[in-house]
DNA sequence: TTGTAAGCGTTATCAT
DNA sequence: ATGATAACGCTTACAA
């Protein structure tokens, strides 16, 4: 028994509109043809009382929420705008909406912020979520999308990447073959996701096929919080500084914080030292100098994974594996012209003219 | 009558502990004292089930669904980062969730993402909603803060915002009197908000009293949108720039747009022309060079609003508005100095070392 | 095409 | 301290 200051409920529609509550529903829900003059009034009744509908009554009812929820372990980076923004067009186009929250992993324990008793669906971004919970959902049949990483073991989740080894590797490459440099550094993101290992592969397979050595004195680990990038750095740059001619940044950010921290320094870019990342945030453009980096399609990495939940949630078939390829965008901070330059990985060697910017 | 592959209840729970569901709701929600070794039973019940309540069914029960929502135009400026942690951060605290979505004011009209129907409150982000909602909400008593922007009417809704014409005031008069520039541009954001206005209002009023003339050639309305800011802001510079000594951005978006235009115009920073920003985002310290902006906390900002709706869910008092105070960053693209410099906007007018960066 | 009534999973009142 | 049971607002099978 519980009293409320009663909100309008469907049943005050229906009396209003001299109908049943079941009719009304049907209305509101096209699940069965009601009467056009009944309908019409049903509508009016609606307007009148000001009605909406109790979205946990419905799913009560239904065991639907239409809600899909994203899980990350922090949202500060500017990178997550592109991302949120693509998942958020794609749910809101077919009446879903988007729940988000962060979540460190293992310290959340069994106490995630989503799952089947209130989402219909999860995005996870990168190892955000452990295994063993991951286990019970794919256990549970709950839709489930992984972001910027590969199911544990054979799980069967479809998870969204964006192609990184190639584009490093080719990155680097170009840094030796096009600017001839032979002493580049490798910075590491601050957390060990697959995309940053997957990265500096790339970079370590250039070195291999232009016969340059390894050097693990021009790696920095990623042992640092992201607050903490730009001591990390400027501590890593003072070291290797005079023994390197290349920086190859993890993403954008970390790009950002080697340009600062070099602009500080008196180093001259790209003429001392080339800089570039990856990801092509909406600042890279804008830089001083215009940062080398490559464009992945983050935003399309949302809307994917939107559509993958859904699919799930829908029980139609999905993809196990989206892999989305990654453009080069060579700009002056490797060292090429002022002239911005983008090279599909698909393509054949030849950078095209990137139209506009 | 609807038949589901039954998730497990609380009935079951209550089965398996040999007590009834009313005790186990009591033991989960501490809302009456339950027997010590009931409790045992009962915790064991829930693991072996891996028992979890209904948010719905809960929220149904309750008209409490412990859920915020955030409505605002757009999610991808790197802006909303910081913004979205803070209420996130608070809200979790707690043991409330954030949910988010999109909405076009006007467009959406009647038909927005959240409202008493499936949240306990909402953050307004500026004039994303219409006033017209606003005094409805108003009327039935739903929880609403209102983020960079005032209450339409004699509305008393809480409503959180930064100091934006003293310190935007203090950041031109800077830059006439300690740089000596006198034809200064101002560049609106792309959307008339408050925020933008009061921020063009203290522009106006800090040549006001240094006599300098304001020249509407000079200022660029935000006739735009955001995506095509770059294009915009070269055209405008393209006419001004031979006659103009500074650039007062309406943000650091912008600054950094403006930024990449002068680049590419090859003119100097701060020599030829100095730049300055809003908002202090991260990328501002690390720019080359390094982006004079004015510091808004817009975390604190994320805090506070998540806060005030709090307060208002639970029926406490509220300020009416936060003001919360910004303060100069002075670096290198006004002409500073290479160090940093801080003024926060109550002292006086001595600028102080900015501790690290 | 419409109405009746059961059921969704939880909380809360009233007993005991 | 615990148990029965109504109620929350909606959907849907079944009947008419």
């Amino acid at each position: 028994m519980v009293k409320h200051s009663q909100a309008t409920t469907i049943r005050d529609v229906a009396r209003q509109a001299r109908v049943s509550a079941a009719t009304v529903s049907r209305y509101l829900n096209r699940s069965a043809p009601v009467a056009a003059e009944t309908g019409q009034r049903i509508q009016q009744a609606m307007r009148e009382l000001g009605y909406s509908p109790r979205l946990a009554a419905r799913a009560l009812a239904t065991h639907k929420t239409y809600t899909v929820g994203v899980i990350s372990n922090a949202l500060n980076y500017a990178f997550f705008g592109p991302l949120l923004r693509g998942m958020d067009e794609v749910l809101r186009e077919q009446e879903y909406r988007l729940l988000m929250a962060t979540c460190i992993a293992g310290q959340d324990r069994g106490n995630l912020p989503f799952g089947p008793h209130n989402t219909d669906g999860v995005v996870v971004f990168a190892n955000t979520v452990d295994d063993e919970q991951l286990i019970e959902w794919h256990a549970v049949g709950f839709p489930c999308v992984l972001l910027y990483r590969l199911p544990p073991g054979d799980l069967s989740f479809p998870c969204v990447n964006v192609e990184n080894h190639a584009a490093v590797r080719q990155l680097t490459e170009h840094l030796i073959e096009a600017h001839g440099r032979r002493r580049i550094a490798f910075i590491h993101a601050p957390d060990y996701h697959q995309d940053d290992l997957q990265r500096e592969a790339g970079y370590r397979e250039a070195l291999r096929r232009y016969g340059l050595p390894y050097d693990a004195a021009l790696v920095l680990r990623g042992d640092y919080r992201r607050e903490q990038a730009s001591r990390a750095i400027e501590a890593f740059l003072a070291r290797v500084l005079s023994d390197c001619d290349a920086v190859v940044a993890g993403d954008d950010d970390l790009a950002l914080t080697v340009l600062g921290a070099l602009y500080r320094a008196g180093v001259n870019v790209p003429e001392q030292v080339a800089v570039v990342g990856f990801d092509d945030q909406h600042f890279a453009a804008s830089l001083v100098p215009p940062l080398t980096t490559v464009r992945a399609p983050t935003e399309t990495v949302g809307r994917v994974a939107a559509r993958q939940v859904l699919r799930l949630i829908r029980g139609e078939a999905v993809e196990r594996e989206t892999l989305l390829p990654t453009d080069l965008v060579l700009r002056r901070s490797c060292g090429c012209a002022g002239q911005s330059l983008r090279k599909g990985l698909s393509e054949s060697y030849h950078p095209q003219m990137l139209v506009g910017r």
